[in-house]
DNA sequence: TGATTGTGCAACGAAAAGGTTGCATTTAAG
DNA sequence: CTTAAATGCAACCTTTTCGTTGCACAATCA
């Protein structure tokens, strides 16, 4: 119970870690800005507010946002801030739906061997 | 220009209806609750919301937020409904993040090959 | 039938998110 | 030095979000 107990604890520290990661990626604007950093040249604050409706201060916050989750990493270049994607945490998050993703197949599996070794039992209850 | 430019141009409609999803993964109360439902089996609201903290119309709410995203399907049985794991928006956010991830590599490689071409150019500029 | 279990619905409140405006500050340019 | 550009900071407003409480309603069970 070394290995898989380690990461079964562990499960409750991931959902905090992850969950501001989904947040930060769950709003139209700032998904923009990460598509906008993606080619992977730091951008201003001024170049990623060019060609938006809304305002400077608001992509601002958006930029800030993204930051704290880590997805972003910003630096001073003299009198203006560059922003750089910041990939490792996009990854994690990859990585998070693809395990919810393969235990549910492997759920689906189990289920298709089960029912393939009952022939023609209609369905039962768990607990009747 | 049909394959490219086809995904090209849905990149904006990519952005409305990805948001949404990330957005349904961006809190820990529904992240539990994506990973309880993801060994296959369907559960009531009831089971769900068994040792939580919060309230059985909270952890609903939260359930309505994940069917509103697709990534979870709700069906009446007798009188509780059952809710169910939907692995395909989960997967195509996956993919999404590989996309970003993806240019972003490449982005770094063609960088690193261009400046071993250019032996010990200190720091230019893009536009002299 | 009567009690219990599982949900649905609605109103409400506190807190956070998204966005704006206005002004101060630092840097770069003339 | 004077100006313009790029940010930072703070107050403020509106809309959502997250959670609660209270009650009505349908489906089971004794």
């Amino acid at each position: 119970m070394s290995a898989r107990g380690a990461s079964a604890l562990d499960s409750a520290r991931r959902l905090r870690l992850q969950a501001p990661v989904f947040a930060a990626l769950g709003d139209q604007t700032r998904l923009s800005l990460l598509v906008k950093l993606c080619d992977g040249a730091p951008r201003s604050i001024a170049q990623l507010s060019a060609g938006t409706e809304i305002t400077r201060q608001a992509i601002t916050k958006h930029l800030r946002v993204l930051e704290g989750a880590g997805v972003v990493r910003s630096r001073k270049e003299g009198r203006e801030s560059q922003f750089t994607l910041q990939p490792a945490p996009l990854q994690e998050a990859r990585d998070y739906l693809d395990r919810v993703s393969a235990q549910w197949d492997q759920a689906l599996a189990r289920l298709k061997a089960f029912v393939e070794h009952h022939p023609t039992q209609p369905t039962q209850k768990e607990k009747p």
